[in-house]
DNA sequence: TAAATCTTTCAGTAAATTTTGAAAGTTCGA
DNA sequence: TCGAACTTTCAAAATTTACTGAAAGATTTA
């Protein structure tokens, strides 16, 4: 398999990743376009090597850049805006994970504790049980926060160095 | 805030979350409504609960018992099936996350190993960056899965009783 | 300040996913 | 072996989500 068609391989099966992760499909795949190009890269080329629109391009770079995982660069006497991705995987991941339980599982926690006021006896099977309930998943999304904490300090330097970090 | 009326807002948060992990809505509101309810439901109950179909709770329901965190259980001299969810939050987790891993990222994990054996030069600096990138992912996926197993064997009795375990 | 070059927006369209419901299938008691 | 009670299937419809492309907006340079 040649190079070009390796990295069309790649850029396929994250694309799929994403979507059953929830993440659009476009959005995967530009992110990884951009995580095995060495050069930065324009809207344009973006555009030519995904076959995708122009508005579409633009609203998948922003979203990745809002992730914090694909920053815009500017190249001295360019007029053009060109891309590149945060080249460590290690710290990719260590963002989406944070993004995603900011955006998506903390507002779950602010009801689920709202839930626990539920009125009536604390003492009825019911409501016992219900609390009780809420009260575990709490438990586990603290254990797992835990969790992914310690697997962010844990050693730091676990990568050996690559080509890729020239970018940061 | 009436148990019924917390329940629901748990069921409809709980879809919610689901939804933007790519899990359907439905799917993820009927774990919900057997999570909450004591005692095991009916199809028809559960159609009747969230005010959806035959069919599309039969088609979840299933798929729930294959991530193996719902189960089908028969109440002697009775004709219809009832289902029950695992109530154990922190075995539900891991089965989700086992199940994830198993269905959808080892499947690429197997294409990335391919990938590593792209045509040309291992020299070259662009194939070297490619392999590293790769290489990268897989350690991390590496890591990420010791991390998993260590918070599977953390404390597995983190989680004080509950009335819940009355089902196991 | 006008024109050229590039970026952003968003209404409309297209594609993908989910849901419905009716028909077919199954099981069981009489 | 019939039929009532229930479950499963799946084509079509509904809904949700993603994408396009043209127009408007911005920025730079001449």
């Amino acid at each position: 398999m040649k190079l070009t068609e390796a990295k069309q391989q790649f850029i396929l099966n994250w694309g799929v990743l994403g979507t059953q992760w929830g993440i659009n499909r476009t959005m995967a795949q530009i992110h990884a376009l951009l995580l095995v190009s060495i050069e930065p890269m324009s809207a344009d080329e973006i555009m030519a090597e995904l076959k995708i629109s122009r508005g579409n391009t633009n609203m998948n770079v922003r979203e990745l850049m809002d992730w914090g995982i694909v920053e815009k660069i500017l190249k001295p006497g360019e007029r053009k805006e060109f891309f590149i991705a945060e080249k460590d995987i290690w710290v990719v991941a260590m963002r989406i994970i944070k993004e995603r339980k900011r955006r998506e599982v903390e507002p779950v926690l602010v009801v689920l504790e709202q839930l626990k006021e539920v009125e009536g006896d604390k003492n009825d099977k019911d409501i016992k049980q219900f609390i009780s309930m809420i009260s575990d998943i709490q438990k586990f999304s603290n254990q797992a926060s835990k969790g992914i904490d310690g697997m962010v300090k844990m050693d730091e330097h676990w990568f050996t160095g690559t080509l890729l970090k020239l970018f940061k």
